[in-house]
DNA sequence: AAGCCGGGGTT
DNA sequence: AACCCAGGCTT
């Protein structure tokens, strides 16, 4: 007689599901490392493609160290969260100053930049087989509704609780498989919404399911809301076909991407408000130029606690600007998406 | 403890 | 429009 194991029971589940991914055929901390940061907040789909040039560009971490932060900057363009990119440098760094041999345990992986809990018990499992048990969003879903906790899974009770259990439901003894399984089961089976239960190998033992409370679990409070911005880029064009760039601060959002100078506002300007705003005469100074809209109404990009409303005006010069930068060497530099559609548009590149 | 930090896919 | 995603850092 065999009694009923969660461990067991998601494990053999996740042998036979399980999706083919190219950081999981390794015991080698550098890719899953990779991966690891690339995955935080982002799904598989979306980070895949970046796991592949990444590696392709660097396949040792020593490669990785040895690149400018612009470069790494670049590579990462599109992913967001962009503090990831410059923590992953910084980490490199860190590890090629040991030679490049990555710490061998949770609690050493822990002082690498960039790394947190999770990220570290990932690395620790997947890469030497540690027995500490991963928390992400998956596995505060899973054990939600297997165990029907309410706990907030974002209130530092909550947190520690889930926490506890992870350990607690994790096999020591297949502590790299257990992992994965957990993650993977709550990313294709204990879906957040609507999940396929009836093919599921929890469903005689799951709390949730017994009590109807599947599409409750997990608890999570407070919202983000949503601040408006108004961007008014300003796009010059001198005569030879140059235009001017400017880095954004390194603090806040898309820290140290570059962008065309912009006016923010409250909403929509007229021409002459533009060319006599501050910022107008700061770039331009007293150049001739003739100025339109590019957009009448404005370009909506949406993060997840801001709406930017973008407008780009094109302001024709009739000299050359000294830190103006060609169409080419523009595109070396890493800018937010926004940007990157635009230019692509603009400018009428491929891709 | 709470807020900040992107972009894309789903519902 | 709201929610979620192989979270971590800062204050």
């Amino acid at each position: 007689m065999t009694t009923f194991n969660f461990s067991d029971t998601i494990r053999s589940w996740y042998e036979i599901h399980k999706r083919d991914l190219p950081w999981r055929d390794t015991r080698d901390p550098y890719p899953i490392w990779l991966s690891e940061i690339i995955l935080q907040q982002t799904r598989v789909n979306q980070g895949l493609p970046y796991f592949e040039r990444f590696i392709e560009a660097f396949p040792t971490v020593q490669n990785l160290a040895a690149a400018s932060q612009e470069e790494v900057l670049k590579l990462w363009q599109g992913l967001g969260y962009y503090s990831r990119a410059r923590n992953l440098h910084t980490a490199a760094q860190q590890i090629a100053d040991r030679r490049g041999i990555f710490p061998d345990n949770f609690k050493g992986l822990l002082d690498l930049k960039g790394v947190g809990s999770y990220t570290a018990a990932a690395i620790a499992s997947f890469a030497y087989d540690e027995p500490v048990a991963v928390v992400d969003g998956n596995v505060y879903r899973v054990l939600s509704r297997y165990y029907g906790i309410d706990d907030p899974i974002n209130e530092t009770m909550g947190i520690k609780k889930f926490q506890k259990l992870a350990n607690e439901v994790l096999d020591p003894k297949h502590a790299a498989q257990h992992n994965q399984a957990i993650m993977e089961f709550g990313a294709l089976q204990c879906v957040p919404s609507s999940p396929d239960c009836k093919v599921c190998p929890l469903i005689n033992t799951c709390k949730a399911y017994q009590t109807g409370q599947v599409d409750q679990l997990p608890v999570k409070i407070k919202k983000t809301k949503v601040l408006n911005l108004h961007h008014h880029y300003l796009v010059a064009i001198t005569p030879s076909g140059r235009t001017i760039l400017v880095q954004r601060p390194q603090t806040g959002i898309w820290a140290g991407l570059y962008e065309f100078p912009f006016i923010e506002s409250n909403g929509a300007m007229l021409p002459q408000e533009i060319t006599g705003h501050d910022v107008f005469k700061d770039v331009f100074g007293r150049l001739r130029f003739r100025e339109s809209i590019y957009n009448q109404q404005p370009i909506l990009h949406k993060l997840s606690h801001r709406k930017i409303h973008a407008y780009f005006w094109i302001i024709e010069v009739d000299e050359e600007l000294d830190d103006a930068v060609t169409v080419n060497e523009m595109l070396k530099k890493p800018v937010h998406v926004l940007m990157e559609r635009f230019i692509k548009a603009y400018w009428k590149l491929k891709k």
